[in-house]
DNA sequence: GACGATGTGTTAGTTTTCTAGCAGGTTGTC
DNA sequence: GACAACCTGCTAGAAAACTAACACATCGTC
């Protein structure tokens, strides 16, 4: 159903490294991974991950540079979805707010003006 | 570090839909849960989750009700934050977009009233 | 009181996750 | 060529997740 089913704990963070980098190797992974496991198995757990489909890896100058298959806008859409449905009671504009509300702070300019042509646009469509 | 560490994918999968529903019997739970696990390992793993400090019981003619044990907006921020990082760069206003973006159609008059407003105070906080 | 439906607790066993350790290959330096 | 410093693959075993099955309690109905 979701992206994010049938994968445990270690695979989900790695996969998640991976979306945040778009592509890394298996050291950077490494680096980024609370608890900090053992090398060996995170180069383990990448081929797992691959052999289920949810990575590649390409060779390049002789290590392994692994990147998500699925396409990053969906991974992202399902998460959104995902998010809003068990936090937000399905409602995109509520965790929309909370964005905004908790993070004021660090919307730039451009940032505001977006999200406000946005929001006009859905005006006019809502008509 | 993060509220949902140390969560195998089940019990993740099962406070998720506590989250979502607020409080919900072993029944409930159950019900949600997707690829239909047997009830017995469902109250297992409620009871491993009270174990661990996620979740609470309260006995209610007969069953046991149960529900998060972390603030529902402590977890709503954690998994905001994750979110964002992984999937926009750190950028709450990339996840906001998105999510105006793909759900133009389901926001409300009011909806978008409040929405405006919170960026008009960013905007005003910004200068 | 006997029965079924529905709830819980606990146990024991399988399956999956997770890991360290070893073997081997390439590159660069001495 | 020997060595260190990287990297990869693989394997066996420990640890944790996951589960079914059984035992027991309560309630309502016959």
């Amino acid at each position: 159903m979701s992206v994010q089913n049938g994968l445990s704990r270690r695979e989900r963070q790695i996969l998640d490294i991976l979306f945040k980098h778009g592509r890394a190797t298996a050291a950077v992974v490494h680096a980024d991974l609370p608890d900090r496991p053992s090398n060996s198995a995170v180069r383990a757990h990448l081929r797992t991950l691959e052999e289920k489909g949810h990575v590649k890896h390409e060779a390049e100058d002789l290590r392994y540079v692994y990147s998500p298959v699925v396409q990053p806008a969906k991974a992202r859409k399902s998460a959104l979805r995902h998010l809003v449905e068990t936090f937000f009671e399905g409602s995109p504009a509520k965790a929309a707010a909370a964005l905004l509300d908790s993070n004021a702070a660090r919307l730039s300019d451009d940032d505001l003006d977006r999200l406000s042509s946005l929001i006009d646009k859905a005006r006019k469509e809502g008509r």
